[in-house]
DNA sequence: GACACCGTATAGAGCGCTCTCCCTCCTCCC
DNA sequence: GGGAGGAGGGAGAGCGCTCTATACGGTGTC
């Protein structure tokens, strides 16, 4: 651009006004007469301009921006941002919660700025990004438990929304989904079916999502007369699903049910269950959990516990707006029910 | 946050030195004495100081920050931006794209801005942003041929590089994939296995790397004795690669070599094919395309032919940087080549 | 006819930073 | 000893915008 871009002061004397007066009719403020604001508008378009908006915010002291934020626990860097970012789009999960944040930010002309927190480092990045005023508030969705970034956000009182419910508990306001009942739903979906051998891969038990959903599960399976129900650990990998159901299938060769605490993994028991010879769901029931694209994708189509996960999201960035405009000042926390969403596989 | 953040002048006021003296040190400018240079620096631990972006961008005219823009080719609001979101982070490639440019931008303390645009006014969006100085330039992913966001951009003169060469030619920088090269690579590892009834699975033939993997793939296999092949055409989703592949083996139900244009059709293919009672390899060799995670978590494991995405998506921004800067002002492009992963379909 | 009042536009003071002068002090060399 | 030269630090002018205080005209009221 070989020109400088057009400013205020241009465009107040295109159109024979003030800048005070372009101000306003570009913020929409009323008490400009309707000629004059026409007269203005036009000397905009015959300008080409566009309000420069570190100008803006330096007065405003508002970026109109906000990060969303994924933030890993690590304790130093054990993995490049790079392999951390990659690992986290390989789940269907972050693309929805990107798309549920767009789905509100973008009516509002906003758009997210993505960071990735793995290492002490990128936290304090985080931190002084916020710090600069780059960005307004942070949206976090923490990959682990313990995560050591929201606390950091909350003593420096920088706006927060986060993810799920924060271990050890913070004064941040969050999103979450009642595990636990989405743990029952996948129970009685199971026992209703008639299954007698239940069994269950679970997510990691660090992960207090993990430990809801299956102590939901067990809860009603006892009720239902299975006191115990065999349980291996996974990962929420389709790896780890693989593993878990294998070991599961080792000691219990009878199973003719699993919940999987995830799609992904329950795609893993879907696919070993069929090498191993078991027809799905004919042998054994499977039921996931998120409902995922991998749900679909899944052959045959899983049945599933939804997580409304763009719904989620979007409550995310309404609460953080609200906290940033300064309408809601006490930490809130706002918690979605899952639905039983059956397909093919239970 | 209670009371104001401390300014240049705070931390002038605390060390005992003028404004310009910090401003030296916070951006590491020579000619400061090192004693100053070390009470500088204790005065903004003291204070606590960050400095205010918008300021500083006011005055340097940088945002230092990128915007990333996935783009359709919509020329209505036919899908909302939340939907094109979601369906765009279904394939791995996206997150792949992000995690190489955070590979690039991370070191330097950047982070990308996250825009969509599938409509005429979120085109008119990424514009605003860019001339409002929001973001230094655009890196632009284009989900569909002849996208008019890229000559827009051009237009504009503002700082752009693109993943894939632009339909119509557009004078930007632009990485790209000798896909031609992969279809061949593709071809000839179908022929080296013997295979004597090849078939493809193409990309939407309305894409132009679509069309240079289909006639690298038939080039081989004309060369291979092979001068018919056939095609069906699929829309890079795991829905249409199932769909392509019920079509082909329709009318060629004795195909033993199958290509497709991607990883996601290549699984659906594997996955009909096993459901017709086909073995993969055994029965019909199956070769993918990018070298996604889906790949790997396919069973068996896919062979595919490689993009390296991640090192593509990096070198975009590397060249964004340089023409932001200056250092580069004619538009080039980078060619990389694919390489042929050999697993287990094939 | 004087005054108050309301709606509308202007003037001007910053917001917090960078960066260009310019001043000062010290060293070095003839 | 004097002047050139260089290093280190300060003063101050903006960057483009918002927003408060203020001016100004026109209407309504007594």
């Amino acid at each position: 651009m070989s020109r400088q871009a057009p400013t205020l002061e241009d465009v107040a004397r295109e159109a024979g006004v003030s800048r005070a007066t372009v101000s306003r009719v570009v913020n929409g403020v009323r008490n400009v007469d309707p000629a004059i604001q026409e007269q203005v508008q036009r000397a905009i378009e015959r300008t080409g301009y566009a309000p420069n908006r570190a100008a803006r915010s330096l007065v405003t002291r508002r970026a109109e921006t906000i990060a969303l934020v994924v933030s890993g626990a690590g304790g130093g860097p054990e993995e490049s941002q790079e392999a951390f970012a990659a690992r986290v789009f390989a789940d269907p999960f972050f693309g929805r919660v990107v798309a549920g944040v767009v789905g509100f930010l973008r009516p509002r002309s906003m758009h997210p700025v993505l960071m990735f927190a793995e290492s002490p480092d990128d936290r304090h990045e985080v931190l002084t990004y916020l710090r600069q005023g780059r960005a307004d508030g942070a949206l976090v969705v923490s990959t682990h438990p313990d995560d050591p970034l929201p606390t950091l956000l909350a003593a420096a009182h920088l706006p927060t929304v986060l993810f799920a419910r924060p271990t050890p508990a913070v004064p941040l306001s969050y999103v979450d989904l009642d595990h636990r009942d989405g743990g029952r739903l996948a129970a009685r979906r199971l026992l209703e079916r008639g299954c007698r051998r239940p069994a269950t891969v679970a997510g990691p038990l660090a992960v207090p999502a993990s430990q809801e959903r299956l102590a939901g599960f067990r809860d009603t399976m006892a009720r239902g007369g299975h006191p115990y129900v065999p349980v291996a650990e996974g990962g929420f990998t389709l790896a780890s699903g693989i593993a878990a159901m294998t070991r599961l299938l080792a000691e219990h060769p009878d199973v003719d049910g699993v919940f999987a605490a995830n799609d992904l993994m329950a795609q893993g028991v879907c696919q070993l269950l069929r090498e191993r010879g078991r027809r799905v769901p004919d042998d054994v029931a499977v039921i996931g959990f998120d409902d995922s694209g991998i749900a679909l994708s899944c052959r045959p189509p899983l049945t599933t516990v939804r997580q409304p996960v763009e719904q989620m999201a979007a409550e995310m960035a309404r609460l953080l707006d609200q906290h940033i405009r300064g309408e809601r000042t006490e930490a809130t926390s706002v918690v979605f029910d899952p639905e039983l969403v059956i397909r093919e596989t239970a």
